[in-house]
DNA sequence: CATGAATGAGAGTTCATTCAT
DNA sequence: GATGAATGAACTCTCATTCAT
């Protein structure tokens, strides 16, 4: 596969992409996929066989150029900031990525893994939850350590807290939610690390 | 529409309901349903039309059967229990569903939602959602009251609990989860209304 | 499945084996069969899967129905026939299936088993030609009894006659042979039999 | 066309020949060809424009490479083999042929003259079984000369003989035959010419 | 000459939905 | 009411064939 095809490559992976934040996964047939490219029927057989393959590459490129999460830490722990500095910058990111319905795959993934039990290994949604829970718990430490949160099962707190989140993405795609309504979310767990403070 | 209709509606919802509950909502199709019940294919289209509306009539057969959170609370409250017996009980009946998969309407709930988008006020996961809130900040502050919690913002803190059941829910049909983690989570939730200030 | 799916049935198997017959077995498609039937495309799905359930049947079909071998040897051993004129009967019989390409499944069933490898004791083709050996080896073990036929192998003598049979169709699908080449190989069978009459 | 065209041509063929041997001749597509020659699929359509006409050169490559019958005639006849040796020789030759089909065009072939039905003058199967059953009847008659047959119609034991293999290769095909089951027909035909008068 | 990406026709298959009985 | 045969739209997937490079 030369370098054209690469490219035709990541075209088909970048509008399937926005086919499946629009439409989730379920719905997403290989003719809508062939549509929004605007190739032929039997072009997109010569890059992936199946939606399912699709999304997977486009969940893995997501993780690649989306960044965000990775990007905030790094910089924010790059520039010395505070423990609940670099916590209210993930939240705040958490928010934006709740808030954007529109180009998110939230519920593209949820529906994929409703239909693709993958093991827990290999589960990129069960390493994400777990990747953060630690970070976060690392965090609540700093901060308890250096005096900015008061908490005594920091890993209890960031478990509650990745669950909060969970909670509110889903909330977020199967009724709507309000910006007001995720801050109050936010706010409360950041008061309940800050309490007595 | 005679009594024996009725009755066949509602043998065919019983049957629908064990389909969206092995398959989820999107994969079901009308004919999956007229296989369960072993009626005609044209007989099923005498009482529903679309999988949709079946399925939202299901959803509504559920909150009037299945009972449950209503049941228990009904029955503690009658019996004069403690709020955080009754608040424990509570969560109890969600580790329940949660862990039941196999009978639960969650995943198909979830996928209903996702391709149904309901105005909030009939929004029954709204509803229901907004609904325990309420009577958790109530059994809080009751708690509160009676000294057996410690909380300054019961309204938050039900809220944060419902949130936190969310997240688990979502968590459990997608990467799975175990008892024990359940366990750990509701643990978590009723220290931080035990704790000693 | 009533009646009446019972005659469509009949008459979809009627048309596909006109177009097994006209087209072989291996072009036929399952369109083809639709547009010979003049139905719709689903339709034809309500009574076969595949070309080959339907080519199977068709077979069955024509052992029932087309009789031919079993009626003329019936009726001409039930009519005190000898043997020399029933199997010269049967011989004309077989010289007219090979003449009449046209409404023959000779192709298509050679194509079918071509590609699908029954095992031998579920292979129609095998029971058939056996059965044909048995019967032709006892017309000639009894008509050298009657002194009517010259042969001392007549279990060889029936097999060398099957086989040439069979080449003959064969050839007769490939090469194409005149009626008269057909009736050139059935007299130098008849002739080994009577030899020094 | 250059020199390298034509190995290009002639590897083709091969590989070609090898496809055919193994899948017959309706289900092979040019994609099987170009992947089974590791060319590009333009780079196919520089040489041939259909299985078609690979097939015709496949079968007349054959013709010229495969020889083995007129290889065996040519040096039995030239060393002054016995007609019944030689005669012998062939029908050995034939079985191996039948007894070999993974390398066999014999079922590729067949499919293809069912669907090309050649005149017959062109037709390589006509004139491949009528040079044969000249051959043969002139080796039964010099067999008669010598004393070593005995046959009132040598041409009509020559067709004979020629229908029988061909029934045999028919039914090695479709229905399956052992090693055995030739040797014995093989030993019915060689019987019928030694058979003392 | 050679490549391989691209096209589009066409086969298979499934279902929502209708309708005569 | 109830049946189930029938329809046709829509989707998946595969190839022969072409063509710019």
């Amino acid at each position: 596969m030369g370098e054209k095809s690469v490219r035709k490559k990541q075209f088909i992976l970048k509008k399937a992409r926005e086919v499946f934040a629009e439409r989730g996964y379920k719905d997403v047939t290989m003719k809508d996929i062939v549509d929004a490219c605007q190739i032929s029927r039997g072009g997109l057989y010569l890059y992936f066989d199946s939606t399912k393959e699709i999304f997977l590459e486009v969940l893995n490129m997501k993780e690649g150029s989306e960044s965000g999460e990775e990007d905030v830490f790094t910089k924010a722990i790059s520039e010395n900031a505070s423990s609940s500095d670099i916590l209210a910058l993930f939240l705040q990111e958490q928010k934006k990525e709740l808030c954007n319905q529109a180009e998110s795959l939230t519920m593209a993934t949820y529906e994929f893994f409703f239909a693709n039990k993958l093991p827990k290994n290999e589960n990129p949604l069960k390493t994400q939850f777990d990747g953060a829970v630690q970070i976060i718990e690392k965090l609540i430490s700093d901060g308890v350590k250096t005096g900015e949160f008061v908490c005594e099962d920091p890993k209890g707190a960031s478990r509650n807290i990745m669950y909060v989140l969970e909670g509110l993405r889903i909330m977020s795609q199967t009724v709507g939610i309000t910006e007001k309504a995720v801050n109050k979310e936010i706010l409360y767990l950041m008061k309940g690390l800050l309490k007595e403070a």
